[in-house]
DNA sequence: ATACTGACTGACCGACCGGTCAGTCCGGGC
DNA sequence: GCCCGGACTGACCGGTCGGTCAGTCAGTAT
């Protein structure tokens, strides 16, 4: 009935299905926490299976933030292309309105993790420059608000950003 | 010239030693990127003498906790206590000039990274819980700021207290 | 001196980690 | 028929992890 060898309930084994579990894992638990066993079994398939697919544990991370950072750039797009002042915008954005159409909440959780990292991480801020540059844009934009005397100047605009990137985990 | 065998360069092996060294290095790496032995060496001690002082690495992790949440829980209590609307102390301590005197930057990592692994993680939930008390203290006072009408009401009180707490993160 | 106690240590254990390897299975081109 | 190449697997590797153990050393009280 399958196509040759099993399947356990989902897609097995596709690259796909092997970054859906990862993502899942890792914005759980962090990357440290998760294991490469348990990537593949919830994936439905098995470790070499993952290393065929992808580099290694790091290179699999870096694709699976990739997806994360290239949907929120996307969502930053429709931003900042809107019409009307930031303030508007930015609250329509954090309301959830435009948020939650694909800023899912896991997506969101590896952002916030690799936010909190900061400087150290070995090899990991690689992923962390990934996220930085939609999350850098977003700061611009908050700056570019207060020059523009939309926003009180006091704010960290850092600061602002992380808070609204948040807002997407706790709904 | 030492007190009996030999010794690094700071204290020695001692309890608070160790939770210092513990506490940073949880704080930056998180719990599992950090293991016992590294621990040790930064504390200038060795892995058996962390397992005299400490049952396991959860327990050491979870006395860091209590600690970093013991500062904040005193923190609190003196915001709480201040006169003033609750709108004049929250920005008070946002703005750093109560938030800074004992809230470290490495302690509201700990706390920040602890909000985020929400729900599994095994035996740390505890520790969540620990923290928990004192952010949903907060939680309590924003609501209660809300129904005397001091705050919007749109604004998700955990939210914002996550913002709040965040604020001592990125300075 | 002797005996006891708590801080502390090097050497070691089983378990599990990330990663590799030899090999199986299968669809498609010839 | 045959072979090839990609998806996929069980078994295994070296290394490191959390945790243990037997024992050393310093101080102290008798």
């Amino acid at each position: 009935m399958q196509a040759h060898h099993d399947n356990g309930q989902a897609n097995a084994g596709g690259e796909q299905s092997i970054m859906d579990a990862a993502e899942t894992l890792f914005a759980e638990k962090g990357f440290d926490a998760v294991s490469m066993s348990a990537i593949a079994k919830l994936a439905n398939t098995s470790k070499p299976n993952i290393y065929h697919h992808f580099k290694n544990k790091k290179d699999l991370y870096l694709a699976v933030m990739k997806t994360a950072a290239r949907h929120s750039s996307s969502l930053l797009d429709a931003l900042a292309e809107a019409p009307g002042p930031l303030q508007n915008k930015l609250s329509e954005f954090s309301a959830g309105q435009l948020g939650n159409i694909l800023a899912h909440k896991r997506r969101t959780q590896l952002i916030l993790r690799e936010a909190l990292s900061g400087g150290s991480e070995r090899g990991r801020d690689i992923a962390k420059h990934v996220v930085g540059e939609s999350f850098s844009r977003l700061v611009a934009m908050i700056r570019e608000g207060q020059q523009k005397n939309e926003f009180r100047g006091e704010v960290d605009p850092a600061l602002a950003a992380f808070m609204i990137i948040a807002s997407n985990v706790f709904f």
